[in-house]
DNA sequence: GTCTATACCGCGATAGAC
DNA sequence: GTCTATCGCGGTATAGAC
């Protein structure tokens, strides 16, 4: 009959679509602003406008959506290495390196803090899956440190320190870094590059 | 009378001053492994050996306790500094931080990492003590690298950025360094040493 | 100085109405 | 899909005996 009409949901494709994307953006925020042993999943249900009973349509508990958070960061910093146009020489490779780290970094500052700071909060399981994820990322480092030694135009007495005093430097921005500040990001790129560069001795 | 014994306690100088410091230890060491916020009172006593009751002896409460640690930790830093030995060039005493940053520093890992993770969970009033005894920390290497600038034997383009640029670079040797590792402290210096010398064009 | 006992609160997570 | 209500637990901190 005319009048009945499909017994489809009131609102297709309802609001989960939705409310999902927010529930993990209130937790990140949450967890970079006072840590994620602070937060209760009532603040979070708060900052979204829910009821903390409802989050749990979103996660199955408390540390799976602070492992989705992280390892999708993660991810998203691959992918996007990934997708960097390519490159010849190593001198070249590592500028775009440096600048794209700290590039990066700098626009997921909540993300980045999170997944450095918590990895202590994170199941034996999961922290072996972002140590993982991590060190995939270190190791795109390394790998032009050593190409760089093979051509000649870097020096650096060990690969695997420089690589990780290097990103120690760069992710260190994101400490004091501030939109608005004294130095745009453009500038602040030319001066770690610069510090880069001299560090392992390119040119 | 000679039978009576003047009311003094029992055990003389009593135990307090043998309790307070292992409260102390014992927090330090949990807040380090698994965060303040995850650490409860009965976790810190049942370590210790006393019940839960019994820490408030030794603090006025849980928030205390971390700021105490972290002033102490902040405190011994600057002290061993001053206490260096006096030296002449810029280079010289870049040399010297760089060294005594890295040997300190690796010292006191759990120190070290508290007082820079538990930032977040100190009271505003906790935090601006904190925070200006790290500012007076990053203040000598910055003198030391306008010193260098001055007497043309370092050249860099922005002495703030190079100084937490460098000390991003020697605190992250704490994420990795494990005593008995590849490398001895005294190589570890040498390397980073190297590459701290370059990064601000010191011949 | 340390204990036991406990007040009081907020936590993560679940059940079932709507 | 979200709500209210609640369970069971563990949190910080305090009171008062010894």
């Amino acid at each position: 009959m005319a009048g009945i009409v499909a017994p489809m949901a009131r609102k297709p494709g309802s609001r989960s679509e939705i409310t999902g994307p927010r529930v993990r953006a209130a937790a990140l925020r949450l967890f970079a602003r006072h840590g994620y042993a602070a937060v209760s999943m009532r603040q979070i249900a708060a900052e979204v406008g829910v009821q903390a009973g409802a989050l749990y349509l979103y996660t199955p508990d408390k540390q799976s959506l602070l492992f989705d958070l992280m390892q999708a960061h993660m991810q998203e910093l691959l992918d996007a290495h990934d997708a960097l146009p390519p490159c010849s020489g190593a001198l070249e490779r590592l500028e775009q390196f440096t600048r794209f780290h700290i590039r990066h970094h700098a626009a997921r500052a909540d993300a980045v803090f999170v997944s450095y700071m918590e990895l202590r909060n994170l199941d034996a399981g999961n922290f072996g899956a972002i140590e993982a994820m991590r060190r995939a990322y270190e190791d795109r480092l390394e790998a032009i440190l050593c190409a760089g030694l093979a051509e000649g135009s870097l020096h650096v007495p060990d690969t695997k320190l420089a690589t990780l005093a290097l990103i120690a430097m760069l992710t260190g921005v994101n400490t004091w870094y501030r939109e608005g500040g004294r130095l745009s990001l453009a500038t602040v790129e030319g001066i770690y590059w610069d510090m880069v560069r001299r560090a392992v001795g390119g040119g």
